[in-house]
DNA sequence: ATTTATCTACCTATCAGTAGATAGTTAAAT
DNA sequence: ATTTAACTATCTACTGATAGGTAGATAAAT
């Protein structure tokens, strides 16, 4: 199915392009990474968009199956929103880099068309699972909308974090995160 | 004091970063842009570097000159939250880009150390200014935390409306901003 | 024999940045 | 007033580095 190298080539790009961009990468660098050459990254990916998509598809999947599906976290007896925002403060802490998506995000009037369609999916399904997470917690009116603000408080609390290179941006947008946790 | 080609060097560089990033511009794009060649564009601003630290500058003076100051506001009874709320939302729909200063701190691992800083300065401004406004607003508790939570949302938001390709993003998140607006 | 994965060697385009010349302006010195 | 000198803003022409991408060979595996 997918072969060690290019799962190394995925995950060099997916470093680089968290570090400063869909340009922050090239053929060259990755070959280096992995200890091939630029043409042997060509065979896998045939173009930079190529690449540049798979790796947005990549992190989509890698990050949701992370998650786990709500429904089951809910049966687990486990805050399925709590696991979310957990999952990105590691993306932060752990991995100290931005959110892949959320970096391609506000590139995306710069990036070629295949990256900016992944990129918009990975919006999409985020989007999805809290609307989910937030209905089993019995959430009715303005779903969708409670989706979309926290999802977007935290893309945005990366950013600032990543600006101010301080990580305690994290534990003031909280508070507002769990203000209604329990309505 | 400033040049008319400074400024028009440094708003084609605005509009070109803020589209795809600090790698999404160049000497060539610049001085094809204002009617110069690239050396020209070397004898204002040096290096890339300079040139990307002064765009920062220059953004950040023009959004909080254009905001005006919270107490001028507050005098003219005016709403200073509800003022820098449109200020996002007209960057958003009005321009069609990104904040200049979210995006450079999304990509601040990738920049020139003077770019990243003056990325830093934006912020830490934005928050005085909202710290101010909240403080005005006769928030006494947590101000700091709620500036920081009101900058990265809106950054956020930006992100999810250019990423979804779709502006009522900003609806679904002013309903969070404006909750608790009359304590 | 064909496919897979790699290589070497190369291409063209573009990048940031530099050197040196030029024409016009300003300011000080004579 | 004229000359000298410095400065401003631009140009042409170039450099070395790097970008994405391609062609063709090779060796191993199927």
């Amino acid at each position: 199915m997918m072969d060690n190298k290019e799962k190394d080539i995925l995950q060099a790009a997916e470093n680089m392009v968290r570090a400063g961009g869909y340009n922050a990468f090239s053929f060259r660098d990755i070959a280096n990474a992995v200890g091939i050459k630029s043409s042997s990254v060509h065979y896998h990916f045939p173009t930079k968009e190529d690449l540049g998509a798979a790796v947005a598809v990549y992190y989509t999947e890698t990050f949701l199956s992370a998650l786990g599906e709500p429904e089951d976290l809910v049966k687990a007896h486990k805050d399925p929103i709590e696991i979310y925002i957990k999952a990105f403060k590691e993306a932060l802490t752990k991995d100290k880099r931005m959110c892949l998506c959320g970096l391609l995000g506000a590139e995306v009037k710069g990036l070629p068309p295949k990256v900016a369609a992944q990129t918009k999916v990975f919006f999409e399904r985020n989007i999805d699972w809290l609307i989910s997470a937030y209905t089993l917690q019995g959430c009715k009116e303005d779903v969708r909308a409670k989706a979309i603000q926290t999802l977007s408080l935290l893309e945005g609390a990366m950013i600032t974090s990543h600006a101010l290179d301080d990580i305690h941006v994290f534990d003031a947008i909280e508070s507002l995160l769990n203000r209604d946790k329990h309505p």
